[in-house]
Order: structure tokens, then sequence, then C-alpha cells
RNA sequence: GCACAGGUGGCCGAGCGGUUAAUGGCAGCAGACUGUAAAUCUGCCGCUCCUUGCGAGCUACGGAGGUUCGAAUCCUCCCCUGUGCA
């Protein structure tokens, strides 16, 4: 049986945080001649180490990683910027006959990567500014009642408290001068030209909520703190990304608003509670093939390999 | 030992005679999410039951009594905790 024209398949890890994913993907890069693709949406930002989990240098050098690393914190990136990088990355990937692995935490950016995003126009800050500084001035509720004027649909589906998303939503409005709903019902451009396998990581919660006080306590050993004080001296404390779990902490303890077991507390709280909220995502997403544990664990790693080495078997 | 200040639901913390199963916050659980998403937001949150309802019953504000139509809130005694004086 021939197996002409087989799309190329391409691998989706996906996860909560400390679940286990970078040790997973490394062991199927080796196995299977992969490349990472991290979606990540802090992991992308150099010099921010100690708090991402990055897979070290050293675990890198056997297995091209793309999306990591790529952008300076002085700049912003976004989903969008995420879904040509990846799917450019992919394209690459497949291309050399190798196989492509997405790596990944962010639901949003893995939402953008395979489904796509609508065709918007980018953030301006300037509108941004002003809108912010008009809802400071007319109290709550203004931005909800300003987007119910601009597209009714919309501000029904967004909470009248969600202020990011209102302000997305006014911006596409204002800017495309067209309701955002026409251009959510215009449809996005999914990823295709790929067999997707989507393999899920789903450990234990009490088991993975171990893993991740253990861990945030040992990023502020290994120097969290100081990374923090670094990057905020050289890119600005002003900068969104300071916002990010275990930066935020840390930068609160050098404003003196936490002592330091305060922090590490607050840091494992807000690794908790994001790791929750990707499973709340993740559930969502389709046709996974969910393995009931941590992805450094072998039994994990072989069954991971199999629902692979199937999957590459089967003619399309 | 005496004098103050306190002991409230898993935790912190309001309430100080009646719309009080008890404001808030945290934790927990569930959910949303279309270009800053490790962000932001929503719901539930004493127990039990069901016809899942501004439903019914039960148990709750350190303990035991008391006052009152009615108490977490007032009184008495007791037990703890903190601070000050001895």
């Amino acid at each position: 049986m021939a197996v002409v024209n087989q799309l190329p398949l391409l691998v989706v890890l996906l996860g909560p945080t400390a679940s286990g994913k970078t040790a997973l993907s490394l062991a199927i890069a080796k196995r299977f001649c992969g490349e990472i693709i991290s979606c990540d949406s802090v992991a992308v930002y150099r010099d921010f180490e100690i708090g991402t989990a990055k897979p070290s240098v050293e675990e890198r050098a056997p297995v091209p990683h793309h999306c990591i690393d790529i952008v300076s914190p002085e700049r912003d990136y976004s989903a969008g910027d995420y879904q040509r990088d990846a799917r450019a990355a992919i394209a690459e990937i497949a291309a050399r006959g190798r196989l492509p692995i997405v790596t990944g935490g962010t639901g949003l950016y893995l939402r953008a990567l395979l489904e796509g995003l609508f065709d918007g126009p980018h953030r301006s800050e300037p509108l941004r500014a002003r809108l912010r500084r008009s809802a400071a001035r007319h109290g709550a509720g203004w931005l909800s009642r300003l987007l119910g004027r601009l597209d009714a649909n919309a501000a029904s589906r967004i909470h009248a408290n969600d202020t990011p998303k209102l302000i997305r939503a006014i911006e596409v409005s204002l800017e495309a001068r067209r309701p955002i709903t026409e251009a959510w019902t215009a449809g996005v451009e999914a990823l295709s030209g790929y067999r997707i396998l989507r393999i899920g990581l789903a450990p234990e919660r009490a088991a993975l909520y171990q893993r991740i006080d253990a861990r945030a306590t040992a990023m502020f050993e290994r120097g969290l703190v100081d990374e923090t004080r670094q990057l905020m001296e050289q890119y600005g404390a002003e900068r969104r990304i300071f916002d990010a779990l275990g930066y935020r902490q840390a930068r609160q303890l050098l404003a003196g608003e936490l002592t330091e077991a305060q922090a590490i507390e607050a840091a494992q709280r807000g690794h908790r509670n994001y790791a929750k909220r990707q499973f709340t995502w993740f559930r969502r997403e389709p046709e996974v093939r969910w393995l009931a544990g941590f992805g450094d664990d072998a039994e994990i790693q072989q069954a991971a390999m199999n629902e692979i080495a199937a999957k590459q078997d089967i003619p399309q």
C-alpha cells in the first residue's frame, strides 16, 4: 500500500506549567529527529531566564529550538507575531524533512498558530492611552457602554469589567472602521497542510501543585530576584513583561511590598492558579490524546512515542 | 496575680441587639478568553435534601449559662491569646 502525498506530521505537546513538557519534547525530538517550536509568551523574550523555566542552553544544544529568545524585552510581542513566527518555523522544519514539535503552555498563542487570528489592526498605543484616560475619568462601565455603541454584539460578549478585552474590541472597531464582530465572522485562516497530533499532559492536580511549589522556590534560590532587578534596570520597570509570574512577585519584593517568604508564596500561588487556567483552556482543545502523568516519566514518554509512531505509520 | 486588648466560617478580617449563613480579601472549585494572555475577567464557595427555588431542614461567630419576642452583637462565670504592670 503506497503512502503517497502524505502530509507531514506536526506534533503538538500541551499541558500546564511544570507538567514536564520540556523533558518530553526533548525525548521526542531526539527519537524522531525533531525540532522544537516553543509556544510560550514569556520564553520568546531574551534575558528572561530563571523565571521562565526555559530549557537550558545545554538542553537546547542537541535539538534545534525555535521561538525562544527571539525578541528583545524592549519590544512588544503578540499572538499575531507568534502566529507568523511559529508557522514559518514549522514550514522550514517540515521542508527539511524533520519533525516539528510545538511545545506549549500559552493557550492563546497555540490557538493563533493552529486556528488563526481574525484579520485585525495592530495595537495602537496612543488610542489605548486615550481610552484608559477616559475610562479613568468616566468610571466603571464606560468602556463597555462605548463598545456597546460601536458594536452591541461584542459588548454583550465581553464582560464590562474586562478592560483589556474591551479596549482591544474598541480599538479594532475604531481603527478598522467596522465593528469587531465583522472581523470575527469573516473567519480565520487555520494552519493547514499538516496532520496534527495533539498530546496533552494531565498529571494529577495535587502532585502538579507540589511540583509547582518546589519549582517556584527553586527559582528564587537560583537568583530570580537579582535577575529581575537587573532586567528592570536594563529595560525599565514599567514594562508589562514584569507582570509575568515570578517576576511580578520578585518586583514586589524589590519594592518592599512583600517579604521574601511572602513573595515565594505568592509566586507559588500564581503558578498554581495559572496551571488551573491552563487546564480549563486545554480541556476545550479538540482531539487531544491525554496522558495522565508528567512528561519526564518514562512510561508517559513511551506512551507519547507510541502515539507518534502510530500516527507516522498510518497513511492519511 | 492585676489592668487593658482580643478570641468570627480552611486562613485573614468586617459586623457590635433584628432584611445575618453572617461585608470584604485570600485559598479552593468551575468557567470565559479571537494581536500585551505567565495577562484579564466571570460564577460557586457551612452541611444535608429535593420539585434546583429570591426552596426546605440542620449546624454555626472560644465554652457554659442568662437577659430578650429576637444575640456573633448585652450580662455572668470559665477557658485560651497578645500587650502592659507586678
